[in-house]
This record gives C-alpha cells, sequence and structure tokens, in this order.
DNA sequence: CACAAACTGAGACTGAGTCTCGTTATCTGG
DNA sequence: CCAGATAACGAGACTCAGTCTCAGTTTGTG
C-alpha cells in the first residue's frame, strides 16, 4: 500500500540472500520475479504452471526450495488457507507491512485485509496468555462484498 | 470449560443426526465417541490409528465421511493448523463457545485458548469491510508457557 | 420380517509436497 | 582468465493425506 517503497520488494530480497552468501541461480530468480508482480498469495502448484505458460518451465523441487528458503528467510509467508489442500505463498514487504486474507465462500476469491484493532487484540493476548507469539495467521471464511 | 452442560456433546451430536434422519451405524459412533473424548483436535490419521489401538479398526473411508457429516452439521470444527498438512478436527460445543489454538513451534503442543476482545475485533471487522463472515480461523505461532 | 435406504470398508486412485542424486551454474582467489 | 569449491538445478521416484468406487452389511420402518 506504500506507493512506491525506497527498495523494492526484488531487491530487498537479493541484498537479503546476498548477505547470506548465497549464490544466484536461474530458478530462483525467475520464482522471485514471479513474485513480486503478484498482488496476494499463490500456491506452488500456480508457481508452477505460471512459469511453464511463461516459456520457463521450473523444476518442482527448485520452486518448492526457493520458496522454504525465502520463507525461512522471512521473505515470503506461508498462508493457511485451512480449507483448500495446497499451501499459498506471499511476498512479506520490507517494512514488515502485513495482512490477513477473507475467503470467500462462494467465489473462492481471496481478499487481502488489514485491521489495527485485531493486531492489537492479538498482541495483548499474546501478554495475558504468558506465551511468545513468533506469527500468527487470521483466516475469515464468508461471503465477499461481490457475492453477499 | 463449561463444567457439566446439560446436553452431552455425544447426546447434542445424536440428536442432530436423528434429526436429519439418519441412521447409526458402528464406524459413526466409535468416532463420535473418540472425539467425546478429546480435549483438543485430532488429525484423520491420529484418529484412525486410536481406533486401530482400540481393537476396533475403522475404514478410512468412514473415518473422512463421519468428519465430514459432523462438520456439515457445525457438530465438529476444522483447524487449520496450516504449517502440518493434515487436518485436524475437534468438536464443536452445543452452547456455540468456541476457542482458539497457539502451536508451539518448540515442542508442537497445540495450546486452546479463547478471547473476547478477539473476537470483538473480528466482529467489527466484518462491518468495516462490508462482508459477512461466517466463520473464522486464528492461529499463532510461538512459544508456549513451557518452552519459553 | 422384508425391503429400501443408509452405512461400511478394502483398496485403487489423486495430487501436493519431499527426496535423491547426477549435472550445471556461480563465484571466489590465484 | 581459469580452476576448484560450493551452491543451485531438475527429472523423476516416492510419500502420504485425502478421495472415490463399489460390493457387501446394517438399520429401522411399514
Amino acid at each position: 500500500m506504500a506507493a512506491s517503497p525506497t527498495v523494492t520488494w526484488t531487491e530487498h530480497v537479493h541484498a537479503a540472500l546476498a548477505r547470506a552468501g548465497l549464490k544466484r541461480g536461474g530458478a530462483r530468480e525467475r520464482v522471485i520475479e514471479l513474485l513480486a508482480g503478484q498482488p496476494c498469495a499463490l500456491s506452488a502448484v500456480q508457481i508452477e504452471d505460471a512459469l511453464r505458460e511463461r516459456g520457463t518451465p521450473t523444476g518442482r523441487a527448485s520452486i518448492y526450495r526457493v520458496l522454504d528458503l525465502l520463507n525461512e528467510h522471512g521473505l515470503v509467508e506461508r498462508v493457511a488457507v485451512g480449507q483448500g489442500q495446497q499451501a499459498l505463498f506471499e511476498r512479506v514487504a520490507p517494512d514488515g507491512e502485513h495482512h490477513h486474507h477473507l475467503l470467500c465462500e462462494q467465489c473462492g476469491r481471496l481478499v487481502a485485509f488489514d485491521d489495527p484493532g485485531l493486531e492489537r487484540a492479538i498482541d495483548s493476548l499474546s501478554e495475558r496468555l504468558g506465551v511468545r507469539v513468533e506469527h500468527h495467521d487470521v483466516v475469515l471464511r464468508g461471503a465477499c462484498q461481490r457475492c453477499d
């Protein structure tokens, strides 16, 4: 939502991976580039298909490897839409901004939203429970504006 | 957490299914009985194993059928713990009381919690977004009290 | 008690995700 | 600029949760 960040996500990713002493590779660049152009979450299968359609078919193993790597470095986030059986991945903004999802049970559309009140509720929760909350996922299911 | 409800979950389930004009069957009774005795969510595989260990091995297909049926009737809820690859199921209290989960990334323990503030935040969210929210899942990941 | 409808389970099948391993590309530093 | 070391890649076999099918069994009603 921040219109044009000082560093793009792609640059941010390259910097982080270089800092970790990793080399570059074709498959990785392709996955990163694809994710960079996505507004919301994508499944590994969708990534595989998209790359094939672009004329750059990429091994399944490589895709999962890249996704795992990016996830470990906090550059990408696994979204558990729960009902479906495949994991979705989406980029994490360098500034740490993040959002959650509403899955429309009618049309299957995934709608992103954010809400400070919700974040606050979760923060205070972590204190109340006496636990350290590292990540949180909120998935709403219902009908989106279009379908309601 | 309500110490002893007027109707037990098992009775509630039987009543609901009878109302729907369904017959009884061995596999169903076994799954219901097993779930009735669980404090928290269980995967289909765990159910299959547990039933086998009890000396009443039950077909995989039947277990999934029962779980789907109970889910359709709102008697059981699918919990998407997200990272893992198998769905978890747990009973839904007749009084509609519900809770969420913290998954400890150290020990893998699933801790249940509830929080009115969180529920409120989600309710107000649904208005703000102009959508109808039917269900919601909140999964926290971090370290539980024991591991922190 | 007979029959229709519901239920069950063995096992084949699907499809996402993992693993292996031989090959290839990248990046030093000499 | 080259060579060795190390990281990245991809084909394809494999795993495993979950689905589907279908013939046989049980339930409960008329």
